[in-house]
DNA sequence: GATTGGTATAATGTATACCAGATGCCAGGG
DNA sequence: CCCTGGCATCTGGTATACATTATACCAATC
């Protein structure tokens, strides 16, 4: 057995000023409802590097990314502006996030364990016996961890991060379109189904079934979602 | 009808410095044998912008969007350094490329005229007479061609663009493997079932085939390729 | 001879200064 | 009353200067 030895962790724990304000911005931006009428989109980059106690060049460098992630665009001379998504926009996010979930679901039939199977399955535990309407927010919590834990158990980790980013974007509807949207009822049905084919490791309904359950919001959103525009 | 009036493009064609560089870097890596052993992956800040003929704020800021990709790290306070893909990143970008082509296939049932199924099949009408094995090159050309083709016909441009960032990382493997990967007289038959049954607006199939032809190439890759590590 | 510690140098992170382009206001003219 | 042109101001783009940290080299010691 070896001799007892310090253990130590690295010490660099330290972020970057660029990396810190990214953080803080993509936070700000991401919890904001954007699509408020008085919404503010411009950003003003001076007044923005006093408010966070920094110099001008690492906020830039953050608004780089930010830019390069598609939640601001930086007009040359004219100043960098949070970006509203139109409808359309929404509509292709959802239809490569079920381009991208179908196929986890796919790789999940063949990589996860019957346990990790089974715990999407307790997500939904508290909302078997109905009453989904009445706890709509916590359901979408719950909501939100399933079709995360699907990429997740995909042992895909790009599956998973390309999902993600795209789901930033997301954020910013759902505040408004959580009650049009999670069509509650209707979606623990689905959900279960999808569980099930996973479970009989049913590569090809489970893809099938979460394309569908994507795509049909995708429709909805197409059908019923107006305000963006 | 309108009377004649004087169309102009846009007048703001320059570009900013960081996107100029951003542009010129992003070749330079891309078209560079990233896996040679004598590959230089450090990046010099400051060689860099005295040969760019700019200052070292714009070249940081394109730094950022490259490392926002992928292309780099900025490791924090040791400099930025061009990526290797691990195999296993190579293999799961080809199974998000799968996902998104796949989807992409199944749109393109719905969403594209005869006219441009049939410019599919131009594609190969070269080829179609055997001696594939001959012009390899111009081969791998057409094929990248088709592969993009069907992501445009999708008219979902989310799903091209997301799919063209994962390519790029591609181009960098694609000098070193291209003879092993490109199996052409393989490929072709594929491509033509593929191209049999978007004609025949079979969605399911289509995306089935296109899945299985990239898959395909994810576990070829898995197999064979060793030179990464 | 190998290893450790100190110092010098170079490179990165950040701040600031300067410049050019865009916006807004106001005056003057139609 | 509206439109145009010029001016002032402001904001973003770039360059440069400074501070902090990593790296390399050398000397001293074991």
């Amino acid at each position: 057995m070896a001799a007892p030895q310090l253990v130590v962790k690295p010490v660099r724990e330290e972020l970057s000023l660029t990396d810190k304000s990214y953080n803080i911005l993509k936070k700000a931006i991401t919890s904001m409802d954007i699509y408020a009428d008085d919404a503010q989109l411009k950003m003003d980059e001076r007044k923005l590097s006093q408010q966070l106690g920094i110099s001008r060049t690492p906020l830039r460098e953050a608004l780089v990314r930010l830019e390069q992630e598609g939640l601001v665009t930086i007009a040359p001379r004219m100043g960098v502006f949070i970006v509203q998504k139109t409808k359309q926009e929404i509509i292709e996010m959802i239809t490569v996030w079920a381009a991208l979930e179908s196929m986890a679901a796919r790789l999940l039939t063949e990589n996860a364990t019957d346990a990790e199977i089974a715990s999407l399955r307790e997500i939904f535990s508290d909302f078997l016996d109905g009453g989904v309407t009445a706890r709509i927010d916590e359901y979408s919590d719950r909501n939100i961890k399933f079709h995360q834990t699907i990429l997740e158990l995909s042992r895909c980790r790009l599956l998973k991060d390309t999902a993600d980013k795209l789901f930033l974007h997301m954020r910013g509807i759902r505040a408004r379109t959580i009650n049009e949207l999670d069509r509650a009822p209707r979606s623990i049905i689905d959900h279960l189904s999808i569980i099930e084919a996973l479970e009989n490791r049913d590569a090809a309904l489970a893809e099938k079934l979460v394309r569908e359950h994507a795509l049909d919001l995708a429709a909805h959103v197409d059908k019923h979602v107006n305000y963006l525009e």
